[in-house]
DNA sequence: TCGCCAAGTCAGCACTTGCTGACATAGCAA
DNA sequence: TTGCTATGTCAGCAAGTGCTGACTTGGCGA
């Protein structure tokens, strides 16, 4: 950013970003081993070939794409309904993270399947165990995680095609509902 | 059944049966891509080329599978609560079906992405949808969906490693929190 | 016994996958 | 200008995929 450097024809750095972030959007859209480095290369107009060059192999792309998303710090907690919308809008804007299918599918890559969860459980799982403990309730950990399971359920559900209400209903709609899940 | 066919070395109809049985398991535990036919074969103790013979393609294969069991009719509804147990107890015993898989995530092939959704909206979406209309609440269908995703969710989540109180629960301690998620 | 056909076996084709290595070239330093 | 290196391109390998077709073999009726 502050460098400026304006993408020369040969500039390492700009493609490094734009394979990260088809990959980061594929994982989102297809998982991990259903979107092939054909395809990231393609999105990202680089020779896949790339790919193996500046971050080794598919899977180290992907935990590198895991990384970029926990730096920003910016993902709501489930705890505060308020947010939660937010949660909606940018799952409707960017597609659910890779974190969340981690959550309902496992992955093959031993890596991969790691750097995910550690994702889930910072980002989504204690924050909401936290919530529950200072309320006192009884079981929070359990409580924490079934309501991450059942939002991702929903989350993903609404744009797995089955479920015809849910994926055109508005986020404000859904927000009541949801609101039902979560606080257990 | 009735003909009682002691199951000779050659035997077409155990044949088909123990692929239907494979098929049905490892769709459960790895969904639709991620199996491939030799697996099935191997797991069926079986040909994999008899595949292709008996049931046309893999795709035709698995939605055989789905067709076996909506027969079967034996899946308990959402809307009791009793039976509720019921469903954790067959997930736990024969692992996620199909179609729960394609609930959370979408499948390549057409028909068979067709087939799934039709049973996951006749055994699950419909059946609480009556529910929730004769109760009188508003929007019967969207709660419908929400709880069948969140309930998929949960009991995906349990199968995927990502949860570990959630997976080594016992069904009757979930109980009380899952009904949460349904009574919307 | 013989011949036939369903049932089962096997090798391999055509394709896709992740990854590699040889090569080409832009841009800079000397 | 002349090299040198970071950057990018390309073809292709090895493994794995679904599926096919030629082949063998078991079991039964004639």
């Amino acid at each position: 950013m502050s460098t400026g450097k304006p993408a020369h024809r040969r500039d390492s750095a700009r493609s490094k970003e734009r394979l990260l972030q088809a990959a980061r959007e594929l994982l989102a859209e297809r998982g991990f081993e259903r979107t092939t480095v054909r395809d990231i290369g393609e999105r990202a107009g680089v020779d896949q070939a790339l790919i193996a060059r500046y971050f080794g192999s598919k899977a180290r792309l992907f935990i590198a794409v895991l990384r970029a998303e926990e730096g920003d710090g910016t993902l709501p907690s489930l705890a505060d309904p308020e947010r939660v919308l937010d949660l909606f809008e940018r799952v409707g804007r960017l597609g659910p993270g890779p974190v969340f299918q981690v959550a309902v599918q496992p992955t093959r890559d031993p890596a991969v399947q790691k750097a995910a969860h550690e994702a889930l459980e910072a980002r989504m799982i204690a924050p909401l165990q936290e919530h529950f403990t200072a309320r006192g309730l009884d079981r929070p950990r359990l409580r924490a995680e079934v309501a991450t399971a059942a939002f991702i359920g929903v989350i993903m559900g609404r744009g797995a095609g089955a479920f015809e209400e849910l994926a055109a209903a508005d986020p404000t709609e859904l927000l009541p509902l949801v609101r039902g899940l979560l606080s257990l």
